[in-house]
DNA sequence: GTCTAATGCAACCATTTGGTTGCACGATAA
DNA sequence: TTATCGTGCAACCAAATGGTTGCATTAGAC
């Protein structure tokens, strides 16, 4: 097995990641993204209707989601439809594997020495793509 | 057992998940998180040196993520030692996958079929803990 | 002791953010 | 055609954020 320390892959671009997360972080957007995920795609003045802000504020909001790319929308007759960028989720949620995997090697390392099984799940770490 | 149909596990309180992707979504914490992950615990002063801004805003920052229980510190001598809180950013990883498996089980739902072969590797979704 | 490095604390500043109200505009329904 | 519904856009506002400088404090080093 390669004794090279495997270089604590630095997870990909992590100034393009910061922004995603920034999106994620705040409560109102949270549960758009969460909502729209599993209610599937709504209409603005459909998901204002369920808000405790304004349908401005709800279009604001989608439009820092869609900037980041965790959400797109297409005009319907007078409608404008947002759903789920499954991909760019994805992206997140393989950054914070790869962080966690980091960390992992890291406290092993600081540890210094090599626990008989297996900790937890690490399959995480195995750079599956 | 509760056989509750799947209701679609709503993510634990994402209440609580937002300020957790707030800390986050910065690019100066998040190369901060990402060293001390890598690299271990450091200083203060260490963070600073290799950082292009102040002290005191590293400081800051450091403050910002351990309210969100991403880091830790303690006290050694004159100095304060930062490290990282591996749990916590497991919680964010947990969050997204069931994020990512809700969105697919609702894709699922609203392609109207069931495709043959297992689509991904959506060994996430089985509720693993 | 004295000096100095590492931190803590506070005031201050500019910009961003999350929210509002108000109004104009295009598409549909009657 | 006209009324209305769903949006888009702009101005505005308060609070939070990311950053700074300056100074006080504290613990090792000499």
């Amino acid at each position: 097995m390669s004794r090279k320390p495997r270089r604590a892959v630095k997870p990909a671009g992590f100034a393009h990641a910061a922004p995603l997360f920034a999106a994620l972080g705040d409560e109102t957007r949270l549960a758009l993204v969460l909502r729209l995920g599993s209610a599937g795609p709504h209409s603005i003045a459909q998901l204002a209707a369920g808000a405790a802000v304004t349908r401005q504020a709800i279009t604001k909001h989608l439009q820092v989601l869609g900037a980041a790319g965790l959400v797109r929308s297409a005009r319907l007759g007078r409608e404008r439809i947002w759903n789920v960028e499954a991909d760019r989720l994805d992206e997140a949620r393989r950054f914070l594997e790869q962080m966690s995997c980091q960390w992992d090697e890291a406290l092993g390392r600081l540890k210094g020495f090599v626990e008989k099984g297996n900790r937890t799940d690490a399959s995480f770490c195995k750079p599956r793509n």
